[in-house]
DNA sequence: CAGCCATCTGGACTACAGTCCGCTTATGTC
DNA sequence: GACATAAGCGGACTGTAGTCCAGATGGCTG
């Protein structure tokens, strides 16, 4: 779910762009207060996080700090991890565009500057490594405030769909599984994993040591 | 923390055979009482993992039902995940003194049949896999019950290290990041991940995904 | 055996995530 | 403008993880 809440107007949208034709059906009108009470809940969190960390900022405290109940808290955004993944959307979004319509290697470029398919990936790596890197306390806080959720998420499926084009095309008509393995490449892109990494070893060894990964497993799949 | 509690008179040993002799110093004993309650708590936690599900027991229950109080459930464990990892102990110990002493490919062998490191890796991974898929719920949350639990406990270190041991063996003087890089290879063997993707795709192709990607990793830092 | 004290005990307590449901209000209709 | 009704609201409530500390107890020492 990367739409910015479970009930507004937008509901029902997919994540992604290349599936935004598929649910057009009623966008049920969002009324003022619950606008109002979203927006407040949305600004009252990022101040919240913004000044004590992700981790020590409660549900009561943001709803108070919004002057909204928790009930309309929680079923705007479901729990933790939605509300999270909400504050996330519009940066998300942006770079699930620059992959689909941007320019090469990131995204699929103009017919005269077509990207390899390894280039693509290696891009994305980077991209999403700047990204997560970037916002690691939320995202870390949208895949882990309930257990599995960063597999539920609809940008997770975003992401997967992605590596595995990427993989079997790269392959070239080879019997790799690639759905599979694509679950394999975004593990160590994983919020936990890349905190824990990166306390310990630091973002420019954690970005080489996934760069290397994914090459290598590239060059093996096109061989 | 593969000790199987926090306070008992193991307590300070460090999990792996190899570091057995670090500190030996001043075993405390063990009270009788404790001793009494010790495994009074880890035989009512077996029990009610086992009849009902992981997820689905509360600490509370564990106490009532092994009849101590709460207080003296999370002295000696920490917390969920402590309890888990208590009850995984000898699982993931009989692995470690496989790793370590037991006969090729996972562990060295004999002089006269020593297996090649990549051989070794691959073992292990198919080893580990073994393992975690067995005792799934029980690994899952050791590793998820409090955040980043998985990069704490004793035994991920010790994989780490073996991992990262045996890519640099591999790789043969090569300029190889073998710390980072052993962190990005276990990062597939993440119990959150497992689960995921195991409901996902069964077993058999994640076990196969999963070697694919050390295997390629392995033909590109031999070479 | 008596006394001492470190260790251990257990349940009351806090804080937090998430649920529930009776009440309020916005909006479309006549 | 009045009404009907669906949508939304919020705070009381529940269940759980984890903390704390006053008192009990086991095990050493003389």
């Amino acid at each position: 779910m990367s739409a910015s809440d479970l009930t507004g107007p937008q509901s029902g949208y997919a994540s992604a762009p290349d599936e935004l034709l598929i649910l057009r059906t009623s966008p049920p009108k969002e009324r003022a207060d619950a606008a109002r009470n979203r927006s407040a809940v949305l600004e009252a969190a990022a101040r919240l996080f913004g000044s004590r960390g992700v981790e020590d900022v409660s549900m009561d405290a943001i709803a108070a700090e919004a002057g909204v109940g928790k009930g309309t808290l929680f079923r705007r955004f479901g729990d933790k991890a939605g509300l999270a993944t909400a504050l996330l959307d519009e940066r998300e979004r942006e770079l699930q565009e620059r992959i689909l319509f941007g320019p090469a290697p990131l995204g699929p470029g103009q017919i005269d500057d077509a990207p390899s398919p390894g280039d693509r990936l290696r891009a994305f790596v980077e991209a999403y490594l700047d990204y997560a890197l970037e916002h690691l306390g939320l995202v870390r806080m949208s895949e882990t405030a309930s257990p599995g959720a960063r597999y539920r998420i609809g940008a997770y499926r975003f992401w997967h769909r992605h590596v595995a084009l990427l993989l079997a095309e790269a392959s070239n008509g080879g019997t790799l599984d690639a759905d599979a393995i694509a679950h394999a490449v975004l593990a160590p892109l994983a919020a936990e994993h890349l905190h824990a990494v990166v306390s310990e070893h630091g973002e420019d060894r954690v970005r080489a040591a996934t760069l290397t990964v994914v090459t290598t497993l590239l060059a093996a799949v096109a061989a």
